[in-house]
DNA sequence: ACCGACTATTCCACTGCGGTTATATAACCG
DNA sequence: CGGTTATATAACCGCAGTGGAATAGTCGGT
């Protein structure tokens, strides 16, 4: 499921634009200017952002809003969820008490 | 730290042979014929798997065994980490619920 | 209805990556 | 040492994706 959701996020750039939205949602302009690319180049990563659920906007006047989708983050989390079963049994006493708390 | 791991993770046969790994270490042949595909192919995946830390190998006669090594995972996992806390916020009580076990 | 602000789309050049074929290296065996 | 098996590396090709510049679309204000 989460089959093209990595390949999305293997982009830094777009990694780049999740980390924002994480901390508030954001205009495209406001990413533009944190991001110091050109427009289009961000408008082109939003889409991809949106088609594989990343985020989703809402429009406000001329400006669209973009916001987090915790949904494909999810899909990832169970992607990764054999694995952690894995390494869990690789745990070290020190590290099997910090995972305790 | 996982800056390139996602990248690792993008490409699908890499992902089928971490699949692979995850239920028994393999040797190159035999990974080769899980996959059906050349034998170079699947060595350069091994290859970049390997110095992205995702897998080790140990050598047996002319046969090199690929296993799997938890680092760059948990280094996802704790990419992760930040986007959980808020799709947490997203619970519903039926998840929330399902959460505790 | 026009203008200005904001965003999306198109076109193009460039780069990087995955795959195959061919070849090199390494290890075992007689 | 010669031959065979097993894996890695090299060279090449085709394609997909990224970024910029230019262009088109959308919306509110006057």
């Amino acid at each position: 499921m989460p089959v093209d959701a990595i390949a999305v996020l293997a982009e830094p750039t777009r990694r780049r634009i999740l980390d924002e939205l994480r901390l508030a949602d954001s205009s495209v302009g406001q990413l533009v200017e944190k991001l110091a690319m050109s427009q289009p180049a961000v408008s082109k990563h939003l889409k991809v952002l949106r088609e594989a659920g990343f985020v989703t906007s809402r429009t406000a006047a001329q400006q669209r809003i973009y916001s987090l989708e915790p949904g494909p983050f999810r899909a990832l989390d169970a992607w990764l969820a054999p694995y952690r079963r894995m390494w869990n049994r690789h745990l070290t006493a020190l590290e099997r008490h910090l995972e305790e708390s």
